[in-house]
DNA sequence: GTCTATAAGTCGATAGAC
DNA sequence: GTCTATCGACTTATAGAC
């Protein structure tokens, strides 16, 4: 605790409204879209008159920029606290279910992750670390799998498969489950390559 | 040609007009980002004052509209032209590349075709027509193809899975080839599963 | 320090002269 | 068909009350 300035007085109404101007960003960006959002509805929402929201973010690409953060920061707190079957088939089914459920979950939430939807908007560095550090720890738990070496092209090919199930669930049957009800057989194709092995017999149906 | 009104006398001006728009608007896309065309700009370019756009196109949404039915009626007329090797096996990686090469060529056309970038934007039926006979062209000529009987689900987790890797070369690594290089290996992995025989055996290295 | 008030510049879009 | 003029909405920034 010691070396911290003790400024903590008024320095937690400082976070609590930028919490708070944050969370309005999202409602507004799940009703008007990713692109959508407007500086004068996230004020509108939280109570405050436009220019006061400077007050909190330096601009608009501030703010997205806060979002892009938290949200690859939720990611990874989240895949951090899953827990896994021993099985290590069952463990890579579990991955890839978590992946695809949380960029299902939030449109504008995939959007600002996972694609380039605001021209002229690239995170800072600061905010592009959680990114990273959730892409580290998912290949980690690739490579805690037992009974497999796995490279880095494994997990990018893994990666992007389940990831173009999403992109495919989204833009073409938005809601449905055209897309997502094949995502077993794919990752049992991507396991079957890796000689990845079933310690538990798969179940019958 | 009977049975057509004759008015080809200043329609043909009409006509290249819009043309002319919409590929200066493409080139306006491809500098500021799909999201970030501007109607101002448009006009600059084609040497006209914002207003005058509105004689040919509606609004911004239906010049979006018309971007969106020009990308995937070129889509599929030069897939239709895509000679395939008679090989099976061949033919199936010959279509993932020229899926994969038309969506990197030009981002803001890929965000258009298969994302959804633009807020409250959705393509009008006409529009949407185009996609759909390119998918069913697709699906076709995977049927055409001997030795294997496809099903709807075959196709759909063939396009999600080569989607994936035009999604993550794009958003992690555009310009690349950290995932269009496994492609070829995602190929016959799916290729394998629908038990793709091929006639020609493989090349070595 | 945080807010209100306000103004400049830009966006999509419309009305009406020529 | 194209123009001028203009509207309402949005982003951004500054000035000043509390």
């Amino acid at each position: 605790m010691l070396g911290t300035p003790t400024q903590t007085w008024q320095d937690r109404r400082r976070a609590a409204a930028r919490r708070e101007v944050l969370a309005a960003a999202w409602e507004v960006a799940r009703r008007d879209g990713l692109g959508g959002l407007t500086l004068r509805a996230v004020a509108d929402r939280v109570g405050m008159r436009p220019p006061s929201l400077y007050t909190h973010f330096a601009s608009k690409h501030a703010l997205y920029d806060a979002m892009f953060r938290q949200a690859w920061s939720e990611f990874d707190e989240r895949f951090a606290a899953l827990e896994l079957p021993a099985d290590p088939r069952a463990a890579v089914h579990g991955i890839a279910r978590f992946y695809v459920d949380f960029a299902l979950a939030d449109l504008p939430r995939h959007q600002l992750m996972d694609q380039r939807v605001i021209p002229d908007f690239t995170p800072s560095p600061e905010s592009y670390a959680p990114s990273q550090r959730a892409m580290e720890r998912m290949v980690g738990r690739f490579r805690a799998l037992q009974g497999v070496a796995l490279a880095e092209a494994d997990v990018d090919l893994f990666v992007a498969a389940v990831g173009g199930v999403v992109a495919a669930q989204w833009s073409n049957d938005p809601g449905g489950d055209r897309y997502t009800r094949l995502l077993g057989r794919l990752v049992d194709l991507l396991a079957d390559d890796l000689g990845l092995p079933t310690t538990t017999p798969r179940e019958d149906p």
